[in-house]
DNA sequence: GCAAGTTTGTCCTAGTTTTGTCCAGATAAA
DNA sequence: TTTATCTGGACAAAACTAGGACAAACTTGC
């Protein structure tokens, strides 16, 4: 369908005014202006009265020396490279970006510093404003925005994750009201929910079953996760929150999932939590592992450890061991 | 289904001065006019005594010309567009600035007729299928296609609402996995959620309270009626499900609200119910309608009636009604 | 570690195009 | 009568263009 060509070819032909442009990648128009004055980073096509034409050829190079340019790479380094060689830049270093204990390990400039904390900060405030004044426009245009300046990988760290626990933080005290939580909680259901629809699927991806256990109703955790691995190249099977494990289990079966992934988050001490780890990890194949996240999943430290399943320490260690898990996959195959 | 003629075509025939198209437009008269002047833009018909005398369709492609506008395109691009190119460059722009994963290329006129009963049976067939089959790709795929075939209120009634109660029958039947009816759900939420992106702001709307009451824990209903009303020029302030009286008031006051609707289903007889309309109805303003739909509205028939709140028949019933209070409100201004 | 050079975002001027607003006098509607 | 709309034109604000200046941040050389 159309979704498909608009995402594999980009259109050439000219139309977008500048303005819009700018709209689109959050590029300012004077330095949209300027990187063509020196680097030639985009050379548009001229209306007849010299008004300039970008196509979405151009708008998607722009936004991709952006997000090069955020995780700090030189405007001279990126120009000339073409849009595909744009994407290997950007994907490797998402790779990196948000993850200190990986970015210690590996040789970095000293020009190669992340996404500044203190604008993430900047954006969940002002995200969190959006939510105590209802305006719904505003929140959306937010999200979008703040997913433009980065990665989807490096969007959901620095910026959903701390949103969720601000908000959540905020209600508990009192200094925000459950119809704000329930409105910017709505929001991002929609939101996070459609993010993995960004990525194209060839079908040949593994698969991963992605929910919450019995008792856990809180499904934006295990969204999360669903976005994040249909970057790395996993389909997942996301099946809400509240899902009992024996139906995890013949969900990971009919489908064929390589993996499993559940978020605990509220209640903590839920006590059937015990019971339907147990019974997910003695009713699924051996070689499948189970991977478990989440606020709450550091109360269930032991359990996880006796069972055998595995605890992530971030979505980046998520990420980490899913890449393992895909890649041996792959070479058993081969 | 006269009912829906009237409701939903949107009417060639000219008849609104320029006063009530600048209201509902969000322009000045000067402007209008000016854009004629230059443009073309619109070409309204005269009275005998030259006034303008535009048409709904008019109003319309003035409403997407302003989007397209604010979306940073330049007037001279998009005047001499029709109707449908216009649809598709604001819902081009607007996919960049709100995800969604429904991407329809294809213009729907929200007047086409619904599909005769048996080519809904056959798509709903079809979805089953692809449920029970845990064909996520495929799932999608068919709600898609579903919604070229007709417009989204005739899609939400004849399709999605079905679908929805037949998912529910099969899983409690044990004819579906509760896995499969998860799935099934976590997609739809998805889904559904993004349809209202699909409409353009001007930021005139007027807006509703979208909700449902403490315990009602199934939202789907309630984001059906965000998509739906969101068709007819309302704003939804959609809070999901599960939501204290008091704040669904406090919500309506903060956000101006000019009416609340409340999706009840299960559990049908939960003994919060009549306390928190009861609540409701006396926190809001008077002139503030309420409206209760859902499956188990039935069972509240005289609770309902008592407090003076409204029981739409069915999503056509409040389409209309929503109408009715819209238009009161602009002739209020004018 | 300091100084000199480079890179880069922002701003300025001045001229052009595009777009929004306003006015005047005439006619029609309330 | 008062208010709304009409036409045609004038005017001004906003947006865009080209070229260049400037300062902050960063890199490099010593």
């Amino acid at each position: 369908m159309a979704t498909l060509e608009t995402i594999s070819s980009v259109d050439t032909s000219p139309r977008h005014p500048i303005r819009l442009v700018a709209n689109r990648t959050g590029l300012t128009v004077d330095l949209i202006r300027a990187w063509e004055k020196r680097y030639h980073v985009v050379e548009p096509a001229r209306s007849d009265t010299k008004r300039r034409l970008y196509s979405d050829y151009d708008i998607e190079r722009l936004r991709l020396i952006r997000i090069a340019k955020q995780n700090g790479r030189r405007l001279v380094d990126v120009a000339p490279l073409t849009l595909e060689a744009l994407r290997d830049v950007v994907s490797e270093d998402s790779r990196y970006e948000v993850s200190q204990d990986v970015q210690a390990e590996i040789y970095r400039p000293s020009w190669t510093s992340p996404l500044e904390s203190s604008e993430s900060a900047d954006d969940i405030d002002a995200l969190l404003f959006s939510v105590q004044t209802m305006d719904q426009h505003r929140f959306d245009q937010l999200l979008q925005e703040g997913l433009v300046k980065q990665s989807l990988p490096a969007f959901l760290q620095t910026v959903i994750g701390p949103l969720l626990a601000e908000i959540g933080e905020s209600t508990r005290l009192g200094k925000m009201r459950i119809a704000h939580e329930h409105m910017a909680t709505a929001h991002l259901r929609t939101f996070i929910g459609a993010l993995r629809f960004r990525e194209t699927y060839t079908g040949n991806e593994p698969k991963i079953v992605i929910t919450t256990p019995t008792g856990q109703l809180h499904e934006l955790g295990a969204l999360m996760v669903a976005a994040l691995v249909s970057v790395d190249g996993w389909l997942p099977v996301y099946l809400g929150p509240n899902t009992p494990a024996d139906e995890i289990a013949a969900c990971a079966m009919q489908s064929g999932a390589r993996a499993v992934s559940l978020s605990l988050t509220y209640p903590a001490d839920d006590p059937r939590i015990p019971t339907e780890l147990t019974r997910l990890r003695s009713q699924l194949e051996s070689n499948i592992p189970v991977f478990v996240g989440g606020s709450a999943a550091s109360h269930h430290h032991e359990l996880i450890n006796r069972l055998g399943l595995l605890s992530p320490k971030s979505l980046d260690d998520l990420r980490h061991s899913l890449n393992m898990l895909r890649d041996n996959r792959f070479q058993g195959i081969a």
